[in-house]
DNA sequence: ATCTGTGGCTGTCTGA
DNA sequence: TCAGACAGCCAC
C-alpha cells in the first residue's frame, strides 16, 4: 500500500476502509481492523493493570514499542473508560484521542495521498420549503448535476413528486458519482451535503452520504483563501456563487429566479430546461473559479503534505498540524499528549502578542518611505530558539543563560538546545523542502508539467508552516503551551524593538516611523544605506543578539521589501501608498497603490463609501482607474470638486440599494429562546438604569428577517440601510425593503464622508475639510453663528526632521 | 472531528 | 460630548 485516496471508519466501528485508485483508475477498497490505541510511557502503567488487561475482553492487547507501551481497545467506549481512569490516577496518556483513521495514517507515514477524482456537485430543491426548513428537516431534491473536471456532466431530474421517484433520483446520483472520489459543492457543508444526506437516509439508501466520498465545501475554501488577496471590499460583501463568479470571471447574473424552483420543475418543458440550465451553469462556475484561483489544487497539495484527505475538515490549521506532526513523531519514535477538551474560553486565555508602533498623526503626504521586514518571522523564531511544547525547560528568568539552553528575552522562558524540538524540526523540514522545490522550478522549462508541479509544492510548503504558530496558540491543539506561544510573539516584538534602536543608533538621520509586528517603516535614509543596514543586521547584529540568548541556531533574517514614493497614514493598520519599488521591481506608471485597512478594503461599508474613496485615492496616488484626472496631484481644487460632487450626489440624486446598503455578518444566533442550543447568542444586557440595551442594527434586522421565515443564523450576512439616523436607536430597514427613500443626511454625514474625510485630513492637515460636512438637521446650513466643531484635543505628533528635507511637501 | 493567534480601528448604543 | 461595552472586520 503506497498511496490511498480516502479512508473511513466502517459502519461497524470495528474496521476502517482504505480506498485506493489503481493505475487503470479502478477503485480498490481494503478493510483493516480499526485500532483504538492509547500510548503510555513504558513502566508507568501499574503491573496489576497489565495483568487485568490480559483477561479484559475490551482490551485487544498491548506491546512495548521502545520506551512506549502501545495499548489497543475494543471501540470508543472501552478506550474512553481507560483514559478516564488513567487520568484519575495521574498517569500520562498519549494520542488516546486519535480516531482509527488518524491512527492508521500516523502508523503508515510513507503512505501518500492520491489526488481524488473530483466532481463538482449542485442540487436544486423544492422551493416551497423555506431554506431554513430545507437545511434542518430536508426538502425534496428536484434535480442534481455532477460535473467532472473536464466539464463533462450528468444531470438527474425528479420524475414525479413522490418518495419513490426521489429514491430513483438519488440512486442515479450515486451512480453518477461512482467514477469520483471527491464531492465539491458551493456552501456544501451547510446546504447540499446535509440535504443529500437526510434524503438518502429517509429514502432508506443509507445512513447519510456514504463515506466513500470526500465532502469539500468550495465556498469555505474560497473565503479562507481569498481573505488575504481581495483587492477591495466589493469582493467581501457576498460569497454567494454568482457574486464570486462575477468577481473572478466577470460572468453576469443569471435571470433564473431560484425561489421558484418547484414551479419551474412542475411546469416542465422550457421552464424545467431553464432550471436545469441554471443548475449546470452554477456547477460549471465552480470549475471556472477553480481554473482561475487554483485554490482546490493548493488545498490538495496541503492535504498531501500533511497526510490528510482533501475535505472540508482538512482546511483547519489544527487538523493540518496534528496530522503532519503525528506522522513525523511516528518516524522519530515519539508520541504526543492525548488531546482533551479545552476548559477555558479564549478571552480568559489571551496572551501578549505583536508589537505595534503608532504612525505619525496628520503628517501629510510622506515621501521616500522604506520598509524592511522579517522573513517568516514567527517560524524563524521558533526554529532559532528551538521553541516547542516539549523543549521548554526550567531555568533562570534573569542573569546568565546556563549552558545547554537558550532563553527568550521578554518572557524569560528557557528551551533546551541539546536536541531539536518536534515543531522546529517540522519547520526546518518545510524550509528545506520549499527551497528544494523552488530550485527545481527554476531548473524546469517554464510552462512544463514539471514546472507546474514544482510550483505547486513550493506553494504548499510555504502555506503549511504559516499556520503552526496560530495553531499551537490554540488551547484545543495537541501542541499548545500558552507560555511558548507568548514567547514566540514576544520575541518577535523584542526583535523589532532591537532593530528599531539599532537603526537609530547606526544611522542618526533615520527615523522608524511605524512598526507592525514584523515590518519596520523608515524615513531619512537612502536605499543604499538600508541595503547596507540589512546586511549588517543579518551578518553581525542578529547573530550576536541570538548568541547572547543562548541560541545555537539563527535563521532570523531581515529583508528590504519596498519603498513608497508617496504614503499617507491615517492610523495604525490604515494607510495608502504609491510604490517606488516592491521586492526589487520598480513600479510603473499607473501601478496600483497599496491600500490597507481603510473603508475601501472593507466589506461592511457601503459601495458609495468605497467608490468615493477610490476616486480620492486615485487623485492622491493614481492607479485606481476611478478618476478622470488620476494623480498623483496636490491640487486641492480637484479634491474639493470631487468631494462636492459626491456630496451633492448623495444628498440629492437617485440612489440604488446596492450603493447604500451596509452588509455585516452575524457571528451568533439572534433568537431570544433560552432553550436554544445553537451556541452563542447576542447579549441581552441591561443598562445601568435597568433598561434593555438595543442590539446592533444588523442583529435587529437579522431578527426581522428570521421572523419572516428566512434562514438566519451564525454566518448569515445581513444587508440593511438607515432610514432614520436621528432616531434612537437608529431606524434601519432590510435592504430588500428599499423603495428609494433613505436618510441621505445620515448617509453622507455618518457613512460616506467620514472615512474619506479622515484620509484627506491625514494627507492635507492644513486644509479645512469641515465645510463638506452634512447640513445640520434642525436648521439647514443658514445659521452662520453656529460655532465650529472643536478640533481634536490631542496635539498631532510632530514628524521627525528629515536630513534630506524630502519628508514634507 | 468544538478548535489558528493578538492588536487595532470604527461603528452603535447608553448614561453620565 | 465622551467613555465604555459590544461587535465586526481587517493587518499582521
Amino acid at each position: 500500500m503506497s498511496a490511498i485516496v480516502n479512508a473511513y471508519i466502517d459502519g461497524d466501528d470495528e474496521h476502517i476502509v482504505l480506498v485506493q485508485r489503481d493505475e487503470a483508475g479502478a477503485r480498490i477498497t481494503h478493510r483493516v481492523l480499526a485500532d483504538y490505541a492509547i500510548y503510555f510511557r513504558n513502566g508507568e502503567v501499574p503491573g496489576d493493570w497489565l495483568r487485568k488487561w490480559r483477561r479484559d475482553p475490551s482490551c485487544r492487547g498491548y506491546r512495548a514499542e521502545g520506551e512506549w507501551l502501545r495499548t489497543r481497545w475494543r471501540g470508543w467506549n472501552a478506550r474512553r473508560f481507560i483514559l478516564s481512569i488513567a487520568h484519575e490516577e495521574g498517569i500520562e496518556t498519549f494520542e488516546g484521542d486519535c480516531n482509527p483513521v488518524k491512527r492508521w495514517m500516523a502508523d503508515h507515514p510513507d503512505v501518500t495521498i492520491q489526488a481524488p477524482r473530483r466532481a463538482y456537485v449542485d442540487i436544486e430543491t423544492d422551493s416551497r420549503v423555506g431554506p431554513k426548513q430545507a437545511r434542518e428537516e430536508g426538502a425534496r431534491i428536484l434535480t442534481w448535476c455532477v460535473m467532472g473536471e473536464d466539464g463533462s456532466y450528468e444531470v438527474g431530474v425528479l420524475e414525479e413528486d413522490t418518495d419513490a421517484a426521489e429514491r430513483v433520483l438519488l440512486r442515479a446520483f450515486y451512480q453518477a458519482m461512482m467514477p469520483y472520489d471527491q464531492m465539491v459543492a458551493w456552501n456544501g457543508d451547510e446546504f447540499d451535503f446535509p440535504i443529500i444526506g437526510k434524503r438518502t437516509k429517509e429514502r432508506r439508501l443509507g445512513g447519510g452520504i456514504p463515506r466513500l466520498w470526500l465532502k469539500m465545501d468550495h465556498m469555505v475554501l474560497y473565503e479562507r483563501m481569498n481573505l488575504q488577496v481581495a483587492e477591495s471590499g466589493d469582493e467581501k460583501q457576498s460569497y454567494a456563487l454568482n457574486a464570486v463568479g462575477h468577481a473572478q470571471l466577470g460572468i453576469g447574473k443569471q435571470d433564473f429566479d431560484a425561489r421558484k424552483t418547484f414551479q419551474a420543475w412542475d411546469a416542465g418543458g422550457d421552464s424545467l430546461d431553464a432550471l436545469v440550465d441554471y443548475m449546470v451553469m452554477d456547477t460549471n462556475l465552480m470549475r471556472g473559479i477553480e481554473a482561475k484561483t487554483g485554490y482546490l489544487k493548493l488545498h490538495q497539495t496541503v492535504a498531501e503534505i500533511c497526510g490528510l484527505f482533501p475535505d472540508s475538515w482538512a482546511l483547519l490549521p489544527t487538523a493540518q498540524m496534528d496530522a503532519f506532526l503525528l506522522r513525523l513523531g511516528r518516524r522519530r519514535g515519539v508520541h504526543f499528549p492525548t488531546t482533551t477538551r479545552a476548559e477555558k474560553t479564549y478571552d480568559e486565555n489571551k496572551y501578549r502578542g505583536s508589537y505595534n508602533k503608532d504612525p505619525p498623526e496628520r503628517a501629510g503626504i510622506l515621501r521616500n518611505v522604506h520598509v524592511v521586514d522579517f522573513s517568516s518571522m514567527y517560524p524563524s523564531i521558533m526554529v532559532s530558539w528551538n521553541m516547542s511544547y516539549e523543549t521548554k525547560v526550567p531555568g533562570p528568568v534573569n542573569g546568565p543563560v546556563p549552558a545547554g539552553m537558550c532563553r527568550t528575552p521578554k518572557t524569560g522562558v528557557c528551551f533546551t538546545t541539546s536536541h531539536t524540538g518536534i515543531i522546529p524540526e517540522a519547520l526546518e523540514f518545510f524550509l528545506a523542502k520549499r527551497k528544494e522545490m523552488s530550485a527545481r522550478r527554476a531548473n524546469c522549462a517554464p510552462g512544463t508539467p514539471e514546472a507546474h508541479d514544482a510550483e505547486r509544492w513550493t506553494n504548499g510548503y510555504k502555506v503549511v508552516p504559516n499556520s503552526f504558530y496560530g495553531a499551537q496558540g490554540n488551547a484545543g491543539c495537541r501542541f499548545h503551551r500558552r507560555e511558548v506561544a507568548e514567547s514566540v510573539s514576544q520575541t518577535g516584538a523584542w526583535l523589532a524593538e532591537k532593530t528599531e534602536w539599532a537603526l537609530r543608533e547606526r544611522y542618526p538621520g533615520c527615523s522608524v516611523i511605524y512598526v507592525d509586528t514584523d515590518g519596520l517603516w523608515m524615513v531619512g535614509i537612502t536605499r543604499d544605506d538600508i541595503e547596507e543596514a540589512v546586511r549588517w543586521l543579518n551578518e553581525s547584529f542578529y547573530p550576536k543578539l541570538l548568541a547572547d540568548c543562548g541560541c545555537k541556531k539563527n535563521i532570523v533574517k531581515l529583508a528590504y521589501e519596498k519603498e513608497f514614493e508617496l504614503l499617507v497614514f491615517i492610523k495604525a493598520k490604515n494607510y495608502v501608498g504609491k510604490f517606488r519599488h516592491y521586492k526589487g521591481k520598480a513600479a510603473v506608471a499607473g501601478s496600483k497603490p497599496e491600500i490597507k485597512g481603510i473603508a475601501y478594503k472593507r466589506g461592511d461599508h457601503t459601495q458609495l463609501t468605497r467608490d468615493f474613496q477610490a476616486e480620492i485615492i486615485d487623485l492622491l496616488m493614481g492607479g485606481m482607474g476611478a478618476s478622470k484626472t488620476p494623480g498623483p496631484t496636490e491640487d486641492l481644487a480637484l479634491y474639493e470638486e470631487a468631494v462636492g460632487r459626491w456630496r451633492t450626489r448623495i444628498l440629492e440624486e437617485p440612489l440604488s440599494i446596492e450603493q447604500i446598503q451596509t452588509v455585516k455578518g452575524l457571528s451568533k444566533c439572534v433568537c431570544f429562546d433560552e432553550k436554544c442550543r445553537a451556541g452563542e447568542h447576542y447579549s441581552t444586557r441591561k443598562s445601568t438604569k435597568g433598561k434593555t440595551v438595543e442590539s446592533p442594527p444588523h442583529v435587529r434586522i437579522g431578527r426581522v428577517l428570521k421572523a419572516r421565515g428566512e434562514d438566519i443564523g451564525p454566518g448569515s450576512r445581513i444587508a440593511y440601510y438607515v432610514s432614520d439616523g436621528a432616531r434612537k436607536p437608529q431606524g434601519v430597514e432590510p435592504a430588500c425593503d428599499y423603495t428609494g427613500k433613505c436618510d441621505r443626511n445620515h448617509l453622507w454625514g455618518e457613512v460616506v464622508w467620514p472615512p474619506t474625510q479622515r484620509l484627506l485630513e491625514s494627507a492635507f492637515p492644513q486644509h479645512d475639510w469641515r465645510p463638506f460636512n452634512a447640513p445640520k438637521r434642525e436648521k439647514v446650513a443658514v445659521d452662520r453663528t453656529e460655532p465650529l466643531p472643536t478640533l481634536p484635543k490631542k496635539p498631532p505628533r510632530r514628524m521627525p526632521e528629515s536630513p534630506s528635507g524630502t519628508l514634507f511637501h
